[in-house]
DNA sequence: GGAACTCGCCAC
DNA sequence: AAACGTGGCGAGTTCC
């Protein structure tokens, strides 16, 4: 399959998106070598720690006399054959080569204490091995300079990497920490991060113009906050409750996005299930799963009369049901359309002079465009705002991007000067250059403090 | 000693 | 009929 710029335009964006990121690159972000340092050896004291404690264990003797190979704890492999093979425990949940999983999943699963030592010990190493590690490896000079690439991801979206500056930990909150504390702005800068809110679900609606999902987008209203009420039954939904948050972000995670990029209602429930609920794969037992304000969330299902996963199946397929044939038929019909449309033809053309051809499937038929488009947004706001910032001798710089949000450098005394900018270029000017666009777009604006760091951003309210 | 593969996990 | 889209990267492992 291949996705070509078939238009002069299409291919203007991506030769000025390239210089564009070019410019970025070389301004790069500080990293506080000494903290990564310190954090570094912090870390691997305390994987130490958990890897004693976890070889002092009844499980670790039983492994040791399983086999007279030296064991390395770490080895997935080696730990799948002792404890499916070995321990003969039941496989729940398979690799994609239909072996037993050793993901954090299938490990806690098991309700063995001593597994959630290593998966402990596995989660710091990530911290200190794939990002801590690569900070200290690519910095030169205390700044390092993450890539940006426009030719390598086939639905035109982008990538970055040396080091990956668009996967940094965000969602834990130790990881957060441990990681964004050590990326900071020039001297005397801050960060601005501006934020598309809900951009592939707006751009999506410029293909299908499903009329409820654009009402939805027109008033601002919260339609995963529907979805949580329906999925888990819950009347009094709200979202500054913590406990009807997690759901929230498990409905929209574990769900919906899911759903538009085509998964269905099986795998949605497991994920939603075990993975975000904490319950298991079978029958369900009073205590189990996450916390809700009353009791867990297994109380809850059984206080309703859903007792297990296959219980949970069947009340998701309803609600799928329900998702695609009444609350959103026009993009469902529109996705028949458009990969019909595909078989016919044998390509695709997104908004933005880009061609999708080449062998298929549906769900790539109907992802590719949509997640095209919407970075193209992304990419255009870039390479205005970047032109705007160089051309007007701006002290502040664009550093980074990570698909629907753009990193920006701030010299503090342009505050005012740039969200005003970013408003206009990123929801208006944008849609008057791209008159396809028939939805409102709106940006979040996050800031940190002068010489704060990537975790400290907080949420900006303007001031009205 | 490096390429290629699998698995797992981070982001959107 | 099929069944979650896009990446980067580290560790372990096997093959050449």
């Amino acid at each position: 399959m291949k996705i070509n710029p078939n238009t002069l335009d299409a291919y203007n964006l991506l030769h000025e998106g390239t210089l564009a990121f070019a410019d970025a690159e070389q301004v790069g972000f500080r990293v506080d070598v000494e903290y990564v340092e310190r954090k570094k050896k912090f870390l691997t004291k305390k994987i130490l720690h958990l890897e004693d404690k976890f070889k002092d264990s009844k499980l670790y003797k039983h492994w040791e006399h399983s086999t007279t190979n030296k064991i390395n704890i770490h080895s997935h492999e080696q730990l799948s054959h002792f404890l499916y093979k070995v321990k003969k425990i039941k496989i729940e949940k398979r690799t994609a080569t239909e072996k037993g999983s050793t993901d954090n999943d299938a490990l806690s699963q098991m309700n063995i204490p001593e597994l959630d030592i290593l998966i402990r010990a596995q989660k710091l190493k990530k911290v200190r091995d794939t990002y801590l590690e690569a900070f200290a490896k690519e910095q030169v000079n205390g700044v390092i300079h993450p890539f940006f690439n426009l030719h390598l991801p086939r639905s035109f979206r982008s990538s970055s990497n040396s080091p990956n500056f668009q996967n940094v930990p965000i969602r834990d909150e130790e990881s957060k920490l441990l990681t964004r504390k050590a990326l900071f702005p020039r001297k005397d800068h801050q960060f601005l991060e501006l934020d598309y809110s809900g951009l592939e679900v707006r751009i999506a609606a410029c293909y299908h113009k499903d009329p409820n999902m654009l009402k939805y987008i027109r008033d601002g209203y919260d339609f995963h906050a529907d979805m949580t009420k329906e999925i888990f039954m819950i009347n009094d939904f709200d979202k500054s409750i913590p406990e009807h948050k997690v759901l929230r972000d498990a409905t929209k995670n574990g769900f919906v996005f899911p759903e538009f990029y085509g998964s269905y209602y099986k795998n949605c429930a497991i994920g939603l299930a075990c993975e975000w609920g904490k319950l298991g794969q079978g029958k369900w037992r009073e205590g189990e799963g996450i916390s809700m304000p009353e009791g867990t969330l297994a109380d809850h299902f059984i206080n309703n009369n859903i007792t297990s996963l296959k219980k949970f199946e069947n009340h998701l397929r309803e609600i799928e049901k329900s998702f695609w044939e009444d609350r959103f038929s026009h993009y469902a019909r529109w996705k028949e359309r458009w990969w019909n449309l595909y078989k016919k033809k044998g390509y695709v053309d997104l908004f933005t002079g880009f061609r999708c051809s080449g062998v298929m499937g549906k769900n790539d038929v109907i992802n590719y465009p949509i997640q095209g488009a919407a970075f193209h947004c992304l990419l255009w706001s870039f390479i205005q705002l970047n032109k705007i910032f160089k051309e007007g001798k701006w002290k502040s710089r664009l550093i980074g991007q990570i698909h629907d949000s753009i990193l920006i450098d701030l010299h503090p005394s342009e505050l005012k000067r740039a969200i005003k900018l970013i408003k206009r270029v990123t929801c208006v000017d944008l849609k008057e250059a791209w008159s396809w666009i028939n939805v409102p777009l709106d940006v979040d604006i996050e800031l940190s403090p002068i010489d704060g760091s990537w975790a400290d951003k907080e949420k900006y309210y303007l001031a009205n």
